[in-house]
DNA sequence: AAACCCGATGCACAAACGTGCAAGGAGAGT
DNA sequence: ACTCTCCTTGCACGTTTGTGCATCGGGTTT
């Protein structure tokens, strides 16, 4: 037989390995590969999915070097953090948007992640939408961390934003360890308790010591409400109180002003989200933003110096350095 | 328009990279991305192929570091080198055979390149194939370097070894040094005399500084017999004494037995090729082999300990550990 | 200015590919 | 033993992709 024999793994796996050295290092077309395969092109097709998607194959495109593009050397030289600008039609509409700027920042996430590593999820559309297209990349010991609680008054959020954590810990083979808290509590007297339990503390103290964090940006006053702004978790008082501090928007339910400033804004004492201390205590703070409704929002999570690599649209891009 | 501009660069370029973001990283198909570019399908398939081929798209297949794959763990144990084993059917010829190690061999050679890296590359029909498929990885101040002559009584042996030559410069962005010299002196006094000239010396001391070299395998008494062996560098009375002291290979026409051994091969001395402690002083030291023809002079090359990476098929990787 | 060359373009066709569907098979539960 | 479920397979079809060819436009040579 044909044969790179390799033993212990599922044969699946084997043959999946086999087909993508087959067709992407060596270019014979599948129905070759069906051939020394023994098996149907329509499976080598399948397999060859299941390689890309399980990360046997992995997939780069790199500028060249030389000339950093245009957008990404503006933004860095500007707000000081790496940039990965998604191209995307202008007239593209916003959920369409989301979508192919989730898809790329799942795999360019892939390249951030790594054994031994922890990292912070938050929750919200944006994340849905990433998790959902995230490519697998096997890890040893790594685990996922959830940001921020996702309990409200209607529901204990706990499926939607479990859902999410699942998918990052399937991708990245990583323990999750979830946060079952409320959003934001009514009353901060008992978060401070919660916080004294052993059972919550573990997780907020592995908050304090994370490699990377991954977040979507909320943005409560634009055209287009994040998820934490319709689902309940604030009621009428809380919207006003924002309104009048002059929040912007929002990071793990932790709110700021379009200067990045978060003093004297009542809601985040109740916030079940990391402080801005904790959250800029992190080496790497992946922010993806998609569409011009977060540019406010996006505005001050720079300006609070929230974020270290930005993933956002070509749209939000060029409006964001003005041009 | 769309855009996620960049500034300086070939529009070609500029578009290429674009069209591979959208089609590798948001899976558009490539009519979409037509539409997006303002130009026709075709235009888009053959951007793209552009991108594959100068790099700025590059694929890896990884097998799950749990397990590495059988053969190659084999080999590693048993010999201590680095395998790369090629799947290739057993009923394949040696020409096909050849073909495809070639190829993925290209492909795998990208990972070892960088910049501010010298390379020592040698010539005959495996590393004729192997250039043919190189990819683009560009870099800086990078040199190669031929290793051994490939003059010859009827030809300079220029062209030949410089297409070989030119395509490693071409794809990496590197520098080229020839080596203007005979494969194999008439005189080993000429040698001596030549290698005194600072023309020649400057050649022969990058040689004893390079960070990488890459070779094939000659098996002077095998099946077919490789292009130094019928390309007249050889006369009678050189195969006579080959075959009278058991030499089984060469590398870059420095002889060894299939022990390892080269004491007392008196070819060596008029060899334009590097000695085996120059060649064993390179760090990182990439063999190629295609087919079972070499079987016996791979052997000798591991025994010699040339060889800290290897390239080769499964059916040659398979005879080499025995099973 | 004419002739020429070279690379880029779109068309049209054939090759290669992805996927819904129905059939088959292995295993768990009754 | 039977059924039910879940996964895998190959087929058939429509879609997507590669490429030979004719064309065109810009730059160079004569």
């Amino acid at each position: 037989m044909n044969s790179t024999s390799t033993a212990g793994l599922p044969p699946k796996t084997r043959d999946a390995l086999t087909a993508a050295q087959l067709y992407y290092l060596q270019d014979l077309t599948m129905d070759a590969i069906a051939h020394e395969l023994h098996t149907s092109r329509s499976s080598v097709s399948r397999l060859l999915g299941h390689a890309r998607e399980t990360g046997l194959v992995e997939i780069q495109v790199k500028s060249p070097l030389d000339m950093p593009r245009q957008l990404e050397g503006d933004i860095r030289s500007e707000f000081g953090v790496v940039a990965h600008v998604v191209p995307v039609p202008d007239q593209t509409s916003d959920v369409d948007r989301l979508e192919r700027v989730a898809l790329s920042a799942a795999r360019i996430l892939g390249g951030f992640v790594d054994s031994n590593m922890s990292m912070g999820v938050a929750w919200g559309s944006t994340m849905s939408a990433l998790s959902r297209h995230l490519l697998a990349k096997p890890t040893h010991n790594s685990t996922i961390v959830q940001l921020n609680g996702a309990a409200n008054p209607r529901t204990t959020g706990l499926l939607y934003a479990s859902e999410i954590l699942q998918r990052f810990g399937a991708a990245y083979s990583a323990t999750v360890q979830q946060f079952p808290v409320p959003a934001v509590f009514d009353d901060p007297a008992t978060k401070a308790a919660l916080w004294r339990e052993r059972s919550i503390s573990r997780v907020v103290e592995m908050q304090n010591s994370l490699d990377v964090a991954v977040f979507g940006l909320g943005s409560p006053f634009a055209g287009v409400p994040s998820h934490v702004y319709i689902g309940g978790y604030l009621d009428d008082d809380d919207f006003a109180s924002l309104r009048a501090a002059g929040v912007v928007g929002d990071v793990a339910t932790v709110f700021y002003r379009e200067d990045g400033s978060t003093d004297g804004i009542g809601l985040n004492e109740r916030s079940s989200g990391p402080s801005m201390e904790v959250l800029t205590g992190i080496a790497r703070r992946v922010c993806v933003v998609a569409g011009e409704t977060k540019l406010q929002s996006l505005r001050g999570a720079l300006a609070a110096g929230l974020v270290t690599d930005l993933i956002v649209d070509s749209g939000t891009a060029r409006m964001l350095v003005g041009n």
